[in-house]
RNA sequence: GGAUCGGUAGUUUAGUUGGUUAGAACAUCGGCCUGUCACGCCGAAGGUCGCGGGUUCAAGUCCCGUUCGAUCCGCCA
């Protein structure tokens, strides 16, 4: 068994012998003595090889070690004699050396200062792991991944394993197609079903680290191949679940980042979620808010707001704004930039209105509609707006999605360009969602999924179902999606009423969902859970940027495993 | 399916209105060096400029196509 490690020896155990293995990380060659950095998963070490210290065959050897050779040294610790600006205390004076494995040399330097391509990095990933900054968030997935387990079974809840392989497709994602010699297989998108399943069976905590496959083109946040925190429970409701997930969260902040959040987690309203922020995943750490303005300038202006595209006839409109606090220092060039920004999510521009002195009316203001507009709409946006002196205003108009598309990309384009975040951590939890959404033909589909208990009554859901809303939730932290959940359907009844809302025909019903809902027939606890992608978490504990930093063996935009390929 | 940006030595990159032999830093290789820790000093090697075509007397540079990588839109129950 190891004992020590070049990372973790330390002045602890001054003037003992010690036996280490590593990579040799870099050699300083003086002649007769060489410096010699041995580096292991845990860090790094000083070894000194001096030549009055060794034999000559083991000096000769160490002569011709290079980067990255792997070696075993049992050596001398010693105190390292102070000069200033060294931290490193101690030194291992060898005093045998033995070489176990040669290397060539590297595709690419270790420990650079500047950044290497990820293409070349995840070719030779076996190399690039061999870095701090990468071996650390490898390591912490495992934390987290292993704290996540002891929360869980702490909390009576049970690890079940669900099939890779099965027949089982809910309409979504694409699927991953396997076809073996004898049957065809569907890669799961979750394991939905069947944790709805082990529900029936009275295995009422239930939960599981799931691998899980979607064939759809990837982000910086997507891999076709992720993983999930499953977890489904019987007998408690959306209050109950939201506690014991947010603990389980609070937990990981707590023990990974030593951060303890004061107070529970918000919880909003998907509505009020998209009317104050324009997404139903706001990040809460930048302090701005969209504000309907609409109702405060006069019919004959809207016009001229929309940018003399068309008037404001169809409920589907929107007219809002942002106020940027400080926004007068923002030069013209900046404020073009932002509007050529919100043209590619469809907006037709921006009209910018810099409040210099807001007691001067019209007469205090920078804008390019001032010819437009009167002192009593600036008093109505004022009261509005709570405009004060050096504010920007950026208002938008089209429809409702455009706008709160495009104010929301604003806000947080705007957010990291001013660096406008108030706090580090802005967790929230998003619930109620639409129980329906229309697709781009026309066709009703489900928000979440099928099995999403509504709060709707029947009648609403039936004859309204774009109105009805969905006994669901969402956590969001830092405007990033960590998962969602529901609370699910247990009545046969209802069930088969949103498959059919969901246009499915009783063929489709039969083949895909015949035996989830014949189990319903046998008794159906109240149930729900939710997923959260693990992947995600890693990325936020680990202020990761991108997906394929804290995924071992990522994949390429083209589905490519570079390493592999 | 669409948009944008990028690919020059092992790596990170410079390369002007198209114009001599594509330059640097670090890494590598050889030599010297007993207190370095981004060691130092001397020397050397290393480039089909992603690929294919076009314009031109002349292309790393301009044009077209293609491929790979990244980011975003669509998509992601």
């Amino acid at each position: 068994m190891r004992i020590n490690y070049c990372g973790k020896v330390n002045q602890t155990i001054l003037n003992s012998y010690v036996k280490l293995y590593g990579w040799v990380n870099k050699i300083r060659d003086h002649g007769g003595i060489l410096f010699l950095d041995l580096r292991d998963m845990y860090g790094r070490t000083q070894l000194v090889i001096d030549s009055k210290k060794l034999d000559f065959t083991n000096f000769v050897l160490a002569k011709k070690l290079k980067s990255e050779y792997i070696i075993k040294v049992i050596g001398l610790i010693k105190l390292r004699p102070v000069k200033d600006g060294f931290t490193n205390k101690i030194d291992i004076f060898v005093i045998e050396l033995n070489l176990l494995s040669k290397s060539i040399k590297l595709p690419f330097k270790l420990y650079a200062k500047k950044k290497i391509k990820e293409e070349i990095r995840f070719k030779f990933r076996y190399i690039d792991l061999r870095q701090k900054k990468y071996i650390k968030k490898i390591l912490i997935r495992s934390q987290i991944i292993h704290k996540i387990r002891s929360f869980l079974d702490i909390n009576k809840f049970i690890e079940i394993e669900t099939p890779i392989l099965s027949n089982i497709t809910v309409e979504g994602a694409r699927t991953f197609i396997i076809q073996s010699h004898k049957q065809t297989f569907a890669l799961p998108q979750s394991p939905q079903i069947y944790k709805q399943i082990l529900m029936c069976s009275g295995l009422d905590r239930y939960y599981q680290i799931a691998k899980c496959f979607r064939d759809e083109d990837l982000r910086s946040d997507r891999q076709p191949e992720f993983t999930q925190i499953d977890i489904e429970t019987s007998f408690m409701n959306k209050q109950a679940i939201i506690n014991v997930v947010e603990k389980m969260i609070k937990s990981l902040f707590k023990e990974l980042l030593h951060f303890t959040f004061s107070s529970a987690f918000k919880i909003i309203k998907y509505t009020d979620a998209i009317n104050k922020y324009g997404t139903d995943k706001p990040d809460l750490r930048v302090p701005i808010k969209i504000t309907d303005i609409e109702d405060v300038i006069p019919q004959s202006l809207t016009c001229i707001f929309l940018n003399k595209l068309q008037k404001l006839t169809s409920q589907c409109n929107r007219i809002a704004a942002i106020k940027l606090k400080g926004g007068v220092c923002l030069s013209l060039k900046q404020i073009i930039k932002y509007i050529s920004f919100v043209k590619l999510y469809g907006a037709k521009g921006l009209i910018w209105i810099k409040v210099y002195n807001i007691n001067l009316g019209l007469n205090g203001l920078q804008s390019p509609i001032l010819k437009h507009i009167t002192d009593e709409v600036i008093h109505n946006l004022k009261k509005r707006l709570h405009l004060k002196n050096g504010d920007l205003v950026f208002c938008c108009a089209d429809t409702i999605n455009i706008v709160n598309t495009s104010l929301s990309v604003l806000i947080t384009q705007i957010a990291n360009d001013l660096k406008l975040y108030i706090k580090a951590w802005a967790p929230i939890w998003v619930v109620n969602f639409p129980l329906f959404k229309r697709d781009i033909v026309g066709t009703l589909t489900s928000y979440h999924h099928p099995f999403t208990a509504p709060t709707s009554t029947l009648d609403d859901i039936i004859y309204n179902p774009e109105k009805a809303f969905a006994n669901s939730f969402d956590l969001i932290i830092n405007g990033i999606e960590l998962g969602g959940g529901s609370i699910r359907i247990n009545d046969y009844k209802l069930q088969k009423i949103i498959f059919k809302l969901l246009g499915l025909t009783q063929r489709t019903l039969n083949n895909n969902f015949g035996f989830f809902l014949k189990a319903f027939k046998f008794g159906v606890p109240p149930h729900g859970g939710l997923a959260l992608g693990l992947d995600r978490i890693v990325m936020l504990l680990t202020k990761s940027d991108n997906i394929r930093d804290v995924i071992a063996f990522p994949k390429t935009n083209k589905f490519i495993c570079p390493l592999s390929v």
